[in-house]
DNA sequence: ATGACGATTTACT
DNA sequence: GTAAATCGTCATA
């Protein structure tokens, strides 16, 4: 599905531009913002190339949030990646079954991070539908129904979807050839749409509950749950 | 050594 | 709406 090009002498496109460690040290709420519109990229090992556009992403703020693997200084094998420079990657394991990628961000040595959970496939969608579960065959709605958002509109999904497992836990996004973020020229969404909500699946972490470092594209179908359409705060 | 529990997804009533 | 799937991690002993 490689784009033809007309000839030797069309127009050199700039090439993309990589997020590199100074974009990533900064806070998670901020970066969590800042990564909805960006492309996240994984190379195969055979070269393919798979990405999609971020679309919703949560922060996980450090020591005192108690939704973070990190809550209270918590150090541990699992989430050591945590603790290493801003733009590794956090994925890990969980439910048994399902892995979850996180961008490690702040302050070198602080445990801060954003959980990716939601992509708008781009690039490679039929290897995307190889890598995840068939969906059901049991007929959708008849016309007019995005397609693909069964691919990667949750943190799961997204990682089956993209191959992304813990043998990339601790990579490193500023200089990875297998798995970083590019700046999507020019941004495919209008900063009006991006609204901020509680987190999803830490209902029982007390006033972290209920703390607003959600953040995703309205009425974008590829978000995961929740309401899509609906202001938030912001 | 043991047991409880997931930053979820899917199928099913 | 509810429940099962499924196993690594972590806290406790």
């Amino acid at each position: 599905m490689t784009a033809l090009r007309a000839s030797a002498a069309a127009p050199q496109t700039a090439p993309a531009e990589r997020f590199l460690t100074a974009d990533y040290a900064r806070p998670a709420q901020s970066l969590a913002r800042r990564l909805l519109g960006q492309r996240l990229v994984r190379i195969l090992d055979d070269g393919a190339r798979l990405s999609g556009i971020i679309v919703e992403a949560e922060a996980y703020i450090g020591v005192r949030d108690r939704a973070s693997h990190a809550f209270n200084g918590r150090r541990t094998a699992r989430n050591e990646s945590m603790y290493t420079a801003p733009g590794a990657a956090y994925v890990y394991f969980t439910y048994g079954m399902h892995e979850m990628f996180n961008v490690v961000c702040g302050r070198e040595g602080e445990p801060v991070a954003v959980l990716i959970r939601a992509l708008e496939p781009q690039e490679g969608l039929e290897i995307m539908s190889r890598l995840r579960p068939q969906p059901p065959a049991k007929p959708r709605a008849p016309t007019g129904a995005h397609p693909n958002t069964h691919l990667c509109s949750g943190p799961g999904k997204l990682c089956q979807a993209l191959a992304i497992d813990r043998s990339l836990d601790r990579e490193d996004l500023a200089t990875s050839p297998r798995l970083f973020i590019e700046r999507a020229r020019p941004r495919p969404f209008p900063a009006s749409l991006l609204v901020t909500t509680a987190r999803v699946g830490v209902e029982s972490c007390g006033d972290w509950a209920h703390a607003p470092l959600r953040w995703f594209v309205r009425g974008n179908p590829h978000v995961s749950r929740g309401p899509r359409g609906l202001t938030a705060r912001g």
